[in-house]
DNA sequence: TGAAATGTTGGGGCG
DNA sequence: ACGCCCCAACATTTC
């Protein structure tokens, strides 16, 4: 009897570069391809609402991408630690393989599920594929670790050398006999009643296969410009990949390699925010608590203003301020908001309303597909400027001037605040401004088809520089 | 990957 | 011709 391997997929849903797969596939055994969904691991960050979204679509796809190889798919709810061990008793497998991850509660995890194994006699073999570099490979010359980006960043561009991603392996075996998995219906990943993912299937199309497909189209129409274009909202000149990035259907391997062909100035700028994303996860590694707890001591003590009422117009996109709006509704409408939008709107809550950031990072959570505990996290802390090399407190943007800067013609306006999609240019990013016959020969009444600002921002600001001196 | 306040410079209007 | 003022444009400092 051949005993097979299981090999535990996590935010690693793909089969090209894909290490713990691709060993497992390499040793000829039958393999037993297991996703389980655990709610109770991660706690308060349990997969969001519109990330569930994304999962259920990407799994979906990578199941029919086994199917085509001749397996599948096995789902399994509950927790891994009861899971596992039992399915291995069960097929007397002899391995399980997975690739790292780095989430608080997953490294717990990990490390008691090898104990198990290892109790069991089975081997438990664990690979790096989620990241470029391990978070514990860094440390600064105290030996401590950095907590600035760009000498991180540095000392890691040192070192690194990105191996080639492996290929998708050409054949399979998949053990068959005894295997129990779940119906990916039953899980209910999927919105009813109201069903909210209409403009998520508009725009995104979750899996593998469309991972490459997306990261083709980025290279050849957007990374030539992307340094100049990255920040224009109305344009595609981001790669939106970042939800593929976050579920692993894209390998942070594949990215670096397909950037070497461009030229330098086109593809560092890119490469950095590839480097952004491993400092998170090098953060969230070195600080544990960072999702939860400022990374700077002194903001515990720091006079947030909690006010359910504005927290809801801000989630709304109702708080008079059409280019924060617009982000906002871009965000409910297709779960993913552009990058420079979201520092203004993260600005704007943290800094206008003086609403914890905590508070908007659980908004992004359960809203974004591509919600990831350490980039949500990080860039959060960032924005309020309690994180590790932050953005400093008095660095709070207009979303006036930031809106004329990066959204002159207001298209990204019209787009999104449509009720505003009439005005002319001058007055898209401030209607208050607008005399009032103008604007109801446009149909626009503030207060009524479009809130007044719910804060003078002039003032928000001044208050905010007084409450970050405490 | 900020914005506002303050400082400096230089051209033009004007007496 | 000259000094004075104003102010736009740009630079620097401050939050």
């Amino acid at each position: 009897m051949v005993h097979p391997i299981i090999v535990w997929l996590k935010n690693d849903l793909r089969i090209a570069d894909n290490p713990a797969l691709h060993a497992a596939a390499a040793t000829g055994h039958p393999l037993v391809i297991l996703y389980i969904l655990d709610d109770a691991i991660a706690g308060k960050w349990k997969i969001g609402g519109a990330s569930r979204w994304w999962l259920h679509n990407s799994l979906k796809a990578l199941n029919d991408d086994l199917k085509a190889m001749g397996g599948l798919l096995t789902l399994r709810l509950g927790d891994a630690l009861t899971i596992i061990p039992d399915m291995v008793t069960k097929l007397k497998a002899q391995a399980v393989y997975w690739n790292r991850s780095y989430e608080p509660y997953a490294l717990r995890q990990a490390e008691q599920l090898s104990r198990v194994l290892e109790k069991l006699q089975v081997e438990a073999k664990t690979f790096q594929g989620n990241l470029l570099i391990e978070p514990w490979e860094i440390s600064n010359k105290q030996g401590g670790y950095y907590k600035v980006f760009t000498q991180y960043w540095q000392s890691c561009l040192k070192t690194l050398e990105v191996p080639n991603p492996l290929p998708r392996p050409l054949k399979i075996a998949f053990h068959r006999e005894d295997i129990v998995s779940d119906l990916l219906g039953d899980w209910k990943l999927l919105p009813v009643k109201p069903n909210w993912a209409k403009g998520f299937e508009e725009l995104w199309r979750p899996g593998e296969k469309h991972a490459i497909r997306n990261l083709e189209r980025f290279l050849e129409n957007s990374i030539a410009d992307y340094d100049r274009k990255r920040d224009f909202p109305a344009e595609v000149g981001t790669s939106q990949l970042s939800p593929y990035l976050h579920f692993g259907e894209i390998s942070p391997r594949i990215i670096w390699k397909s950037l070497i062909p461009f030229l330098e100035a086109s593809k560092e700028r890119y490469l950095t925010e590839i480097g952004w994303r491993e400092f998170s996860y090098y953060l969230l590694y070195h600080f544990p608590k960072l999702p939860d707890e400022p990374f700077n001591n002194r903001f515990k003590e720091f006079p947030w203003e909690d006010n359910d009422n504005r927290l809801h117009a801000w989630q709304k996109g109702l708080t008079g301020y059409p280019f924060v709006d617009a982000g906002m509704r871009q965000l409910w409408h297709t779960g993913w908001m552009h990058n420079r939008v979201r520092m203004i709107v993260a600005s704007f809550l943290t800094k206008d309303l003086l609403i914890p950031w905590q508070k908007g990072e659980s908004w992004f959570w359960d809203t974004l597909v591509d919600a990831d505990l350490a980039n949500n996290s990080a860039s959060w802390q960032w924005v309020a400027g309690c994180g590790a090399d932050a953005a400093p407190y008095f660095r709070i943007f207009n979303p006036v001037l930031q809106g004329r800067k990066f959204d002159p013609d207001g298209e990204y306006i019209k787009k999104w605040v449509p009720e505003l999609g009439q005005l002319p240019e001058k007055y898209l990013h401030c209607p208050w401004e607008a005399p009032e016959v103008l604007l109801s020969s446009f149909g626009v009444k503030l207060g009524y088809t479009y809130p007044y600002p719910i804060v003078d921002h002039a003032e928000a600001r001044i208050a905010a520089l007084e409450a970050f001196k405490y």
